[in-house]
DNA sequence: TGATTATGTGCATATATAGCCACATAGTCT
DNA sequence: AGACTATGTGGCTATATATGCACATAATCA
């Protein structure tokens, strides 16, 4: 495997690889396009506008989102709608993980 | 979505977000059941031993990959089939973008 | 038992990342 | 033009991560 490829889709993985920024992926799979202010307001407790913006901007440089000036406005949308499918499959992954070592825990 | 659940989703993102750990887990996706040798000897460039055992632990941590002892070798196994099929959503992406890209660089 | 091999751990250091504050930019409105 | 709003940037510090070295463990074999 080329390392410079697999440089790349670490970065991607990077880029997806934090609470606030998957968090982000996620509201904009599910409600499409959306602006700054609507994304900073669905992410709670995401820290300060700034910081949103600086995750924004983490997001468009991996590819993963598009942005589009409107007005005062900027909105962001999910590039690639396979990124949905693929986190289901993390979710999948992390709550058969918890069921399984709870289920662990009783047994002792 | 609950903060936890986010948590540790982007925590199994953050332990693929690394180009050796990528190369392990397609590595382990792709041959199955391999010892931490044959690993290391895949994985090459991924310097020293020591730094192989720790990125092996990071994936074991996150659940991604489980071991099984054998004499003296360690058998590392992929525990989650899907991870494949997301690698794969992952890798079309960036070859994607790079074609874009470059498609948009000799258009200059 | 002592030697050898495969793997893992504990520290130390270097680099990367997150978050915040102050400030910058750019569009809108009066 | 000047005030206001939405968003972005630069720079700082704190925290996290990656890596290698020296050493530890554990299984095998002579």
């Amino acid at each position: 495997m080329s390392r410079s490829l697999l440089r790349m889709k670490a970065n991607v993985l990077k880029s997806l690889a934090h609470p606030t920024r998957l968090a982000m992926i996620e509201y904009l799979g599910a409600a499409g396009e959306r602006c700054v202010c609507e994304i900073a307001e669905h992410v709670e407790g995401a820290g300060d506008r700034t910081t949103i913006s600086k995750h924004l901007a983490v997001l468009r440089a991996a590819g993963l989102v598009s942005d589009r000036k409107e007005g005062l406005k900027v909105f962001y949308r999910l590039n690639c709608p396979c990124v949905r499918r693929f986190l289901s499959c993390i979710e999948q992954m992390v709550v058969e993980r918890v069921r399984r070592e709870h289920k662990a825990l009783l047994a002792k």
